[in-house]
DNA sequence: ATGGTTGCAAACACTTTGCACATGA
DNA sequence: TCATGTGCAAAGTGTTTGCAACCAT
C-alpha cells in the first residue's frame, strides 16, 4: 500500500511555528518546498513580484530570520557574499556548486558524522553544526573545456 | 642537524609575484606570517593602525585581492558576511570555529580528498576545491555549560 | 482588540571603483 | 621614468532597524 502523500499545508506549518500565515510568508514557504535548490532574498523578491505579490526586500529578510529562527530553514553561505536558505535542517547533505554555470546538486554523506565523532574526541570540540560545499565544474560545463 | 629555518623576506616573496613590495604589503605580509587564524580587513587595519600605518581600506581590500589572485593567500568564509584570509593555498586542512569565543583550531584531514574522489566519480562533477568547517564549542567553553 | 507584521526610509557593514596623485623598481 | 599602488570620495550590495500603519487571529 502506498502511503498517502500528505501535501503540507503551509498555512498550518506556520502556525504551528507561533508565525502569522501572511500571504507573503505563504508564498515563500511554497517557493521553498518547490525549489530544491538554496535560495536568496533575490531570488524570493523576483518569484514574489512574478506572483503579484509587491514586497519590500526588508520584509523577506524579517521573515527569512523568522524561519531560521523557528527551524523551518537552514541558512546557508556559499562564497557569494550573501545568504541562501533551505528547508528544512536536513544535515547530513552537502552541495556541489558549479563555477561556470550555477548548477546546485545535493550529495549524500556518511562520513562526516565520524569525523564530527572524531573531532570531539581528539580536539575535545563539541561540534554543532559544519558546513561542506564543492566548488567545480558540473558534467556539461566540463564538456566546455574538452 | 636542524635544518636552517629560513626567515621569509617577504619583500622577496612579494617581488617573486610581480607585486611590488610597499609597506603596507609587507606589514600584511608579516602580520600573515605571525597568525596563525585567518584574519579579514578590519583585523588588518587595526594592525597596521597599531603599527603606525594609516592605509585606507580600499587599499587593504585591493591587496587582499591581488595577493588572492596572486595565490598568496586563500580567500575564507566562514558565516559572518565577510572574507578572511590565511596565508597560501593550503587544501588539506579544516577549522574548528567556536561559537562563543570564536577561538579558531586547524584540523587536519585526509578523508576529503577520498570523498572528491568518489564525487567524480559517482556524479560526474570535477571538484576545484572545497569548503569544510565545524561550528561548535571549544573545550573552555566547553566548561561554562557544565 | 491587540500584538505580530509590514512598508518606508534610513542606516550599517563589507566591498568595489574612478580618478588624480604618489611611489617602487 | 612610468607602470603600479594608494587616497579619497562615491557608489554598490546585502542586511538591519525604528516607527507608524496594518492586518491575522
Amino acid at each position: 500500500m502506498i502511503t498517502a502523500k500528505i501535501k503540507h499545508d503551509c498555512k498550518e506549518e506556520l502556525r504551528e511555528m507561533d508565525l502569522r500565515a501572511t500571504p507573503t510568508r505563504i508564498a515563500i514557504m511554497q517557493l521553498l518546498e518547490k525549489t530544491k535548490n538554496p535560495i536568496d532574498v533575490s531570488m524570493i523578491l523576483d518569484y514574489l513580484k512574478k506572483n503579484d505579490i509587491n514586497v519590500d526586500p526588508a520584509t523577506v529578510f524579517r521573515i527569512m530570520n523568522a524561519f531560521t529562527a523557528k527551524g523551518l530553514v537552514s541558512p546557508i553561505a556559499f562564497q557569494e557574499g550573501k545568504m541562501r536558505y533551505e528547508l528544512g535542517s536536513k544535515e547530513d547533505h552537502h552541495h556541489l556548486i558549479c563555477q561556470k554555470c550555477g548548477l546546485i546538486q545535493d550529495i549524500e554523506d556518511n562520513v562526516i558524522p565520524a569525523l564530527e565523532k572524531h573531532i570531539g574526541i581528539k580536539h575535545n570540540f563539541k561540534v554543532q553544526r559544519h558546513s561542506l560545499e564543492f566548488f567545480g565544474l558540473c558534467q556539461n560545463c566540463q564538456k566546455q573545456y574538452e
